[in-house]
DNA sequence: GTCGTAACGGTTGAA
DNA sequence: CATTCAACCGTTACG
């Protein structure tokens, strides 16, 4: 039922049963999951919030399930799980580091530390560096295949208001720092230091993410018509949520 | 209608 | 350099 197209270099994007546009085997862009999570910690509930982000249900599950328990809303293991010392586990680790501190959720402590760890994840999710990882070649040249093959993938902007989104040198740079991150994001976002691509790191800039980003934001949100049944829901994010943050 | 989860096909990166 | 394989991803379907 989901409608697939190939992308060179990437692999096959598809359309889920909700209409999303996601790219199979890929993680869903840090700032739809940030959305996902806080949706989910303003009370909306998992349903509402894969409707309105476009999401399969199972993957708010998932992502909602690792975010009460470990915190992070970042792909990849937390606990590394094989002996296989990849960037994954470096990144986790990274994550388990600050969840420690970050946990609470609080805007006021987006701070710089987080850029200390930015720099060590999101860019899993794409070699948008390739110079970075040289021993990446396979995905470099994936990379630069896909990105000559799909430029208007990189010119997308997740917000309309965004400046127009650097060509994509830009990208492949990924120093491309402040410039385009914080504007992407809600600055009021709960999560915002927790999931912020941040500065340093090469947020993915590939197609599913700019996809969705614009998707997302130029779809209306709907004035939360769960808000009235959300009271016993209330209940159990909260708990959900104090576990959280006792972690 | 909502939610959790197993199965599935796909991508990624180390070996 | 090409291949293999384990880990992870999101979607789908089921209960």
């Amino acid at each position: 039922m989901k409608s697939k197209l190939y992308v060179p270099g990437v692999g096959q994007a598809g359309v889920n049963q909700l209409g999303g546009v996601f790219v199979n085997g890929r993680p869903l862009p840090d700032h739809v999951r940030q959305q996902i999570v806080e949706l989910a910690l303003l009370g909306i509930r998992p349903c509402d919030i894969s409707r309105k982000l476009l999401v399969s249900h199972g993957c708010v599950s998932k992502i909602l399930t690792r975010f009460y328990e470990t915190g992070s809303i970042r792909p990849g293991s937390i606990n590394g799980g094989s002996g296989r010392q990849s960037k994954r586990t470096y990144e986790s680790r990274a994550e388990m580091n600050k969840c420690q501190n970050s946990v609470n959720i609080s805007p006021s402590h987006q701070s710089m530390d987080n850029k200390e760890v930015s720099s060590t994840r999101n860019y899993r999710s794409f070699p948008a560096s390739p110079d970075r990882h040289p021993s990446n070649s396979h995905s470099a040249s994936r990379y630069f295949s896909f990105h000559h093959h799909n430029p208007f993938f990189f010119q997308h902007r997740p917000t309309p208001t965004a400046p127009p989104n650097p060509p994509s040198d830009e990208v492949i740079e990924s120093e491309e720092s402040d410039e385009d991150d914080h504007d992407d994001y809600d600055n009021s976002s709960i999560l915002s230091m927790e999931t912020k691509p941040s500065t340093s790191s090469s947020l993915i800039k590939h197609s599913i993410e700019n996809i969705l980003a614009s998707k997302v934001t130029i779809k209306k949100k709907r004035p939360s018509s769960s808000s009235s049944s959300n009271t016993s829901n209330d209940e159990q994010t909260t708990c959900k949520r104090q576990k959280c943050i006792a972690c």
